[in-house]
Order: structure tokens, then C-alpha cells, then sequence
DNA sequence: GTGGTCTAGACCACC
DNA sequence: GTGGTCTAGACCACA
């Protein structure tokens, strides 16, 4: 897992710690790093993405204390070997959930159709995927 | 527009005053109140949501600063005439996109299928019509 | 003095019934209108400039209190006898001395040189003079 | 940027929050703060002027609002990159022109020669840079 | 250390 | 009746 791999907006009103903590998070449940995968050092995080390193630790601090993240002393962070990794389908898209409801109350409060809504986002999907 | 209209839970991480102004925003851009249509009074909607009314006036003030409210001394905020009310659904899918956007990367980043997110979305907002 | 020789804006930070009886106060120490002169009607008042009776009975109120204006039974408000009227250009300078403070203050951190804004303020009044 | 240079009065009809952000405002387009210029600490302001923090809060809220300043989270506000600092002197006395403007009706309406107003100003101001 | 949010309550200004 | 302003103080989130 690269620094580079990692998306990270100030100027979000998410936090900056919370983009690095949730990234980590959804990239293991899908497998997309085993147990064991190092995780980019806390001064190469910071300095790629010209972030404080204490909110680096941050995001690192609190996966370790989910039991995401494990530390390896003198090697850094690695995932855990407990975390469940690779969930099912439908666990991930529980995940996902919460912020589908948000959405789904704003899209209704703008009137629109859920038909076009849908719609819209499997399009932004697709392209991202070709793109991002 | 009723104070009852308003959906607001106090817990969630979007600040109360923002979650007011929001759904105002939404509804205006819905076509759901022309110009001129009064909104409730701070008081009661902040009564009638448990709230400080303080909080209320935030929302209403910021409405105020971007056009979108106008204060009638004395008697209260209404929608103002050079709102754009009643927007075409391309520009209210436009308004929704930054959301959508969101909700595609972790999407993405939790490795599901593009039309499966857009299926659950859609269902989530066909179940919120019927119920909500 | 016409009620049409008023000129009031709402929207302005400025109350209206403030505007009112700063402008009759004016005129007054201005020698425009001499003890006696009828004041336009609280009801032609409020009709010419769309505004709320009550605003103007509120001006008015306040200028009887000062003892600007009298109370006639049956005919309205006239300017009071012992009104003081036609004040030295010394005194009527000294009543616009506040104004003139704030507004040297705001250039100076604007940085502006005194005497490009005493040029433009005389200026704008000679214009004033000719257009309005 | 110090607190110190801020001058604060309330019982003035102007609000406090107003007042200080009328001076940043003033400050940024006098080019007297570049860019990337720190501000004082809301509790820093707030303690040197015996004002409450939400007050000076506000003011650099509704800053923020119109993109004067930037907030640099856990650290504090600076003056924004794409504030439109050191302006030209027209555009400068462009922003005093409301104010001119209303303070040239009020001498109007006090029957007062244009040079003899244009020239207490001038006094007015000459005296301030010499004591202020 | 920074600013943000919210509360409770007071007082004012306006219509 | 309406909203606006300010205070005092608590608590949170961020870096």
C-alpha cells in the first residue's frame, strides 16, 4: 500500500485523519490488503500529502485501538491479522449504508426521481473506475 | 412551510444549523416553495425541535447572506424573490453530484459493483417515499 | 413638505423610522421648513413610500418627545414652535461631526489620502445638488 | 496583525462582530495584511477587547463566508490567498463611496456648503493620522 | 494551542 | 409578534 495510493482533501469537511482512517478501513474490508500488508510510514504519509504527521498517527492511533492495525515494533504498522478482511458482498454494502440513507433524504428533498439518481451514480462509478 | 416539515437529529456530525439551512436549500431549489412563501419563526421552530433558538437563527442568517431568505422587519424570513426556485432536474442532479461523488469513491474503495450501489440506493428511495 | 420629498430605503442597516425623523431633524435645523409647517400625514406618509403606519407614527413619536414636532387636534403634526430652526452653519456642522469621524476612520484603514476623499465627498454633493 | 489594531466600541448601533470585520475588510484592501497574514486568535481578540469569543467568532465566520479569509484547521485564520488585497486607490474609494454617499445627503439636508464639509473632513482626517 | 457548536437567558430594535 | 446581538460557560474536534 503506497502513500501515493491515498486520496486526501483538506478543505473536506471531514476530517483529515478521518479521510485516512475510512480509506484504510474500506480498502481492508474489500481485500484489497491482506493481514500483514504494511501500511506507509506515518513521515512519508505526512510528507506526501503535506499533512501534519500527528494527524497521520491519529488515523493510524484509532484503527490500532479497532483492532484494524497492528504496531510492529521498529517496522511500523501492518494490518491486523485479526481483521476481518475480504467481507462479504453484503457486508460491505452495509458499510455503506448510512451514507446511502443521507443521500437517498437529500435526493428526495431535491424531488428527483430515484430512477435518474441511480442512474447517475452507476454512470460516476463506472467513469471513476476508468479514470480514478 | 411547516417547522414540522423539518427533519433534524441533533448526534449526527453535520452541525444542526447546517442540517436547517440544507434541507431550506433543497426545498427552495425543489420548486417545493415559491418566493415570497414565509418560513417559520425561529421561535417556533425552535420550539417545536427542542432547539436553541440561537441555533435557528444561525441557519436562517446564513440563508439570509446567500440570497436565498429575506427578512421582513418585524414580521419574519420569507423565500426570497431572486431565489432560483424550481430549478430544471439536470441542475438539482447537479447540486446533488459532490454527494454522489463521495459516495462513488468509498464505493469504490469498498470494491462494489457499480450496479448493485445503485440498486440499493434506489430501493432505499422508493422505501422512503412510501414510509417517510 | 411633501411626503414625495422624503426619501426612504428599507434594506438599509439604518431603521426606517430613523431615517424619517433624522431627515425631518435635519431639515428642520436646515431652516427648510419654519415653525408651523404641516408635516405630511402618518397615513400619506406610509402610502407614498410603502410602509407600515405604524413606522411612521413612531418617527413622529419620537420627534414630539424631542420637541421637534407639535401635535395639532385634528390636523396632524407641525413643526413646534419652539423647535430650534435655522441653527448656525457652526452648529449644523457640529451635528454631523459623528458621521464625518466614522467615516474618516474607515479611510484611513483604507488607507486613502485625506484629500482625495474630501474631493470626491464634495463632488458627490455638488452632483447631488444638480440631480437630486 | 495585532489585536491591539483593532479599535472596538461597542454601544455603537454598528454590532461589535460587524465592526471588526469591517476593519479586516478595510485592512485586506489596503493591501496593510498580504495574503497568507495571520489573524489574531478569536481568544486573543477576545481578551484584549473585553469581548465574548463568539463575537469576534462571528465576524471571522462571515469573513471566511465571502472568502476574505481561510481557516487552517487547529491552527487559525489567515487573510485568504484569493482575497483581493492592495487595491488600486479608485477601487478603494469605490468601497467608501456608500458611506460618501450617505453622508453627502445628510449635509445636503443640513443646507451645508459642499467645500466647508469637504474640508472638516479633511481636518478630521489629518488630525487622526497625527493622534490616532 | 486553534476554531466550532450549542445552550440558556437577557436585552434590544423593529413592525 | 418578529429577528438580532451579546454574554457566560460548557463541550467537542482538529492539528
Amino acid at each position: 500500500m503506497d502513500a501515493a495510493a491515498f486520496h486526501i482533501e483538506p478543505g473536506l469537511p471531514e476530517p483529515i485523519y478521518r479521510q485516512i482512517a475510512g480509506q484504510v478501513l474500506r480498502m481492508v474490508a474489500a481485500g484489497q490488503c491482506a493481514p500483514g500488508t504494511p501500511l506507509p510510514s506515518v513521515r512519508d504519509m505526512a510528507a506526501v500529502h503535506a499533512v501534519n504527521p500527528m494527524t497521520v498517527s491519529k488515523a493510524y492511533a484509532q484503527l490500532e485501538a479497532q483492532g484494524v492495525l497492528e504496531r510492529q515494533r521498529g517496522k511500523g504498522m501492518v494490518v491486523s491479522q485479526q481483521a476481518q478482511g475480504a467481507q462479504t458482498l453484503d457486508q460491505r454494502l452495509a458499510a455503506l449504508a448510512p451514507a446511502l440513507r443521507d443521500l437517498a433524504r437529500q435526493a428526495r428533498e431535491l424531488d428527483l426521481p430515484a430512477d435518474q439518481v441511480a442512474q447517475a451514480l452507476q454512470q460516476m462509478m463506472n467513469n471513476e473506475r476508468k479514470s480514478g
